[in-house]
DNA sequence: TCTTGACTGATACGACCGTATGAATTAGAT
DNA sequence: ATCTAATTCATACGGTCGTATCAGTCAAGA
C-alpha cells in the first residue's frame, strides 16, 4: 500500500538515480523498476526521459532560488545577508542531498543549461549583485569588481556538496552529526565574512 | 599524413568528449570518427572504453598530484606555498580545460572514484594537511581543525572550473583575457589569505 | 448498469551501445 | 623480396536504450 502517487515516485526515484549516475546513465527503465512503477510510466506522466529530467530540477531549484532571493534582498545589513544566504545553499543542498550532484552535472558540464537551472540563475544573479554593491555602498565589503567575490563566496556551498563523500570517509562517524555540519556552516560564513570585510583601519 | 599516432589521437578527442557529455555520454564511435580512427582502434590500443577513460585522466591527475605536492612541501612559509599551491590548481586547470569537468564530474557522482583520481587525492590529501598544520605552527594560519580550512582553500579554483562557462558569458569578452584570469586568480589567492590569517596583531 | 476517461501493463521497434572477429594492409627486419 | 608482427578496417553480435502501441483495468458519473 504506497500512499505516494505513480508521477510522485516517479520523481522520488529518478532524482536519486539521475543524482548517481548522471542523464545518461540513468536509464528510464531503472526508474520505473525503483518507483514500482511500469516502464510506459514516464511517458504518460511526463512526456520523456527529458522532461522528467526537467521536473526532476524544478522541484529543486525553484525553491532554492526564492529562497535565496528573498534572504538577499531582506531588510538587512549586508554582511548578515551574505551569511544567511551562504545558509540558504548549505540547508538546501543537506534537505535534498540528491541533488547538488545533479546540478553540479549540468553546471560543469558544457551543454547548454537545463531550463530550470538557467531561470533560477537568471533570477539569483541580479540579486547577488545588487547585495555585494550594498555591502560595498555600506562600507561592510571590500571594493572590487563583484563577479569574483559572489564566485567566492557561492564556491563554500557548491564546493562542499562536491565533495561531501569524500570529506565524510575522511571525516569519520562525526561527519553525520548535525554539530560537525553546523560548524563547516559557521566556519564557511566566517571565511567568507574574513575574506570579503575592508582593510582593517590598522592601515590608516 | 598526421605527425600524431592513433592513440595520441584517441586521447585528445576522447578527453574532450568525455567532458562535454560525461563517461555514460561519450560512445567509442564518436571518439573514434573524430579522432579519425577506426571503431576497433579503443579496444585495440587501451583495451576497453574504461582503460581509455582512466588513460585520459591519468594525463591530468598525475602531473596535477605531482606539482601540488612538491609545491604545498616546498621550503617556504606556509602562506606563500598556500599561494602557489593555488596557483597549480588555476594554472593546470586553464592549460587543460576539459579536464575539470571530467573531475568535478567523478567527484559529484556517487559511484567510486576511478583510479587514476583517487590515488591522486592520497598523495595530495596528506601534505595539504601538513601545509595547514605548518601554517598553524608558525602562527601565519588561524587556529581551527584543518579539513574545513582545506575545503575553503580548494574551493576557489574548483567553484571557478566549475562555472567557468557561465561566468564567461556573464562577463564577456574580457574573460578571454589574461589579465582577467590572472585577477581572478589573485582574488583568489588574497580571498583565502585574509580569510585564514589569524585575528590582527592587537596582541602585539 | 453502462459509459467514459484516466491510468496501468506487456510487448514491440528501430537505434545505438561496447566489444569481438578475422581479413586486409602496412612497416620493419632480414 | 620475403617474412613477421603491428595496425587498420569492415562487419557482426548480443544487449540496452527511449519511445510507441494497444489491450486491459479501474473508478466515478449518468
Amino acid at each position: 500500500m504506497n500512499h505516494d502517487s505513480t508521477p510522485r515516485r516517479l520523481l522520488t526515484a529518478a532524482r536519486r538515480i539521475f543524482a548517481e549516475r548522471g542523464y545518461e546513465g540513468a536509464s528510464i527503465r531503472l526508474i520505473t523498476t525503483r518507483a514500482k512503477a511500469n516502464l510506459g510510466a514516464v511517458t504518460y506522466h511526463f512526456g520523456s526521459k527529458e522532461r522528467l529530467y526537467n521536473a526532476v530540477l524544478s522541484e529543486f531549484m525553484v525553491p532554492l532560488g526564492q529562497t535565496v532571493v528573498e534572504r538577499a534582498t531582506a531588510p538587512e545589513p549586508a554582511t548578515k545577508r551574505i551569511g544567511t544566504v551562504i545558509e540558504a545553499y548549505y540547508d538546501q543542498f543537506a534537505r535534498f542531498p540528491d541533488f547538488p550532484a545533479l546540478v553540479i552535472h549540468e553546471l560543469a558540464l558544457g551543454r547548454r543549461l537545463p531550463p530550470p537551472i538557467k531561470d533560477t540563475l537568471d533570477r539569483v544573479q541580479p540579486a547577488l549583485f545588487k547585495l555585494i554593491q550594498d555591502g560595498q555602498a555600506e562600507g561592510s565589503v571590500r571594493a572590487g569588481p563583484p563577479v569574483p567575490i559572489i564566485m567566492s563566496i557561492l564556491s563554500q556551498p557548491f564546493y562542499f556538496a562536491m565533495v561531501r563523500r569524500l570529506v565524510g570517509q575522511v571525516v569519520g562517524p562525526d561527519f553525520e552529526k548535525p554539530e560537525f555540519r553546523a560548524m563547516l556552516i559557521q566556519h564557511a560564513i566566517e571565511f567568507v565574512w574574513r575574506g570579503l570585510a575592508p582593510e582593517a583601519r590598522e592601515v590608516a
